[in-house]
RNA sequence: GUGACCGUAGCUCAGGUGGUUAGAGCGCCAGGUUGUGGCCCUGGAGGUCGGGGGUUCAAGUCCCCUCGGUCACCCCA
């Protein structure tokens, strides 16, 4: 099996792990890590069974009498994290982000990989609109970060508890005289989760949503105060969104604010991260009053695709500040003890390990990209003095070993 | 789970209708420069043609099975 996290290169994945964290840190966000094995109950319990995820999507065994499962998502579980560990004892709003992977068992394509990596942020014991607000504000300035704004940002209200039962009847109503032109997946889903007609892809499917009844329409009326809060809050950031009425996301535990940020760079998956409200999910996995929250997932595969095709370079591989160049079996040999002097003195050292030739042990310097080279033989062992050599200028000036560190000191950028 | 396409050197790929020693570019190694990289020239190493079975005088090429990959459906990060 392939890593796509392999696929990038540790420096770039590294880079754009730091980039992430300075931008969470600049909202006051902090990380949690929690276990990637869950108890298959909480995510079954979070996420809703009837969702793809929980029903055909994961990688579950059990051992002895308990059910495990690798986590598709991180939300439910930072959730138990946050009950079980009482985090809101610590008072005030949690502010929490993670990054980390995630395993769903699909047939992996362009944006979709069974082992994938999620960052995302959760903001736990708030309802004001300021909280949904803030945790778009923050996804977007992510990828501002970047410099990835070709993007569309979707919003859409779900609702409280009642309106979306109220929304499905009304859905249902509407798609029953034109049962027989839906598609057979389309049909079961009339039957137990009309909400995901609504995403679907069919050309002639879309053309019936055209009148199909708007959730909002269907909406309570304090969601719906709590939903013009937020669009007003955006509208005050210059964040600029499209209001999508067919938004629905995919995981049961949202309700009111949900949201999606679509890039065109992504192929068939083009999401690059969503999220929304889930007040109720609290209650769902075991908590006995209910804990408002709201956050966004996002993925960073996918972020590394629009990154690729928006053609933002990344780090490479990381240079050496010296190349050590060792000629014959005594050279050789002192030469290893003058590298661990240099790493001790705070210098990236590089050296052959193979016994290779002078001109290898140069071609290799020249591809890593070393600054500099010492070149060291019988001579110079007499010596006690060596060259080094300027790579990029070709220029060598003969120094002392004693003084190697302190040239180094004052050459090395 | 369904469908389409693809598996040939380390990498990217070429190898009409089966035909004898399976090629290129890049990379790698060496020499040209008896202790100096990048550019250039010359040479070299490296291949169970994804795996198994079959058809045939003969299979990288045709057939069957199988494994893997890519993309799409679906779903979502």
């Amino acid at each position: 099996m392939s890593s796509s996290a392999f696929a990038y290169g540790t420096a770039a994945w590294q880079h754009v792990e730091a980039t992430l964290r300075d931008v969470l840190a600049r909202f006051n966000f902090s990380e949690v890590r929690t276990p990637i094995l869950e108890p298959t109950e909480l995510i079954a319990r979070g996420i809703g069974q009837l969702t793809d995820i929980v029903s055909k999507e994961m990688f579950a065994f059990t051992r002895g009498d308990t059910n495990y499962v690798m986590r598709p998502e991180i939300t439910a579980p930072v959730m138990r994290a946050y009950l079980q560990h009482h985090l809101d004892q610590r008072g005030g709003v949690q502010k929490l982000y993670y990054i980390g992977p995630c395993f769903r068992a699909e047939e992996p394509q362009k944006g979709r990989y069974r082992q994938f990596h999620q960052f995302g942020v959760e903001v736990i014991g708030s309802d004001d609109a300021r909280a949904d607000a803030e945790t778009i504000a923050v996804m977007m300035a992510v990828y501002k970060a970047f410099g990835l704004t070709n993007t569309t940002l979707r919003l859409n209200t779900l609702g409280d508890a009642e309106s979306r039962p109220r929304y499905k009847a009304a859905l249902q109503a509407y798609f029953e005289p034109y049962r027989q032109d839906l598609s057979e997946t389309s049909r079961t889903r009339l039957d137990t989760n009309p909400l995901r007609i609504l995403d679907t892809k069919d050309e002639r499917e879309r053309t019936l949503l055209a009148d199909a009844p708007h959730l909002i329409d269907f909406v309570d009326a304090e969601s719906r105060a709590h939903y013009e809060e937020v669009k007003q809050l955006l509208n005050d950031l210059g964040l600029v969104f499209v209001e999508d009425p067919f938004l629905v996301r995919g995981l049961d535990y949202y309700s009111r604010t949900a949201f999606e940020l679509e890039s065109p760079d992504l192929g068939a998956q083009s999401a690059l991260g969503g999220g929304g409200r889930y007040d109720l999910l609290s209650v769902e996995v075991g908590s006995k009053k209910p804990v408002p929250a709201v956050g966004f997932a996002s993925g960073m595969e996918r972020l590394f695709l629009a990154l690729e095709a928006n053609e933002v370079t990344l780090p490479g591989t990381p240079s050496p500040d010296v190349f050590l160049v060792a000629l014959g079996d005594r050279a050789r040999r002192r030469v290893f003890r003058m590298a661990q002097e240099l790493r001790d003195a705070g210098f990236k050292v590089a050296l052959d390990l193979r016994g290779r030739s002078m001109k290898a042990q140069m071609r290799e310097a020249n591809r890593q990209n070393a600054p500099f080279t010492i070149i060291v033989g019988d001579n110079e062992l007499e010596q006690a003095q060596a060259p080094v050599k300027n790579m990029e200028t070709g220029e060598q000036t003969e120094v002392a070993f004693a003084d190697l560190r302190n040239y180094l000191r004052d050459h090395v950028t």
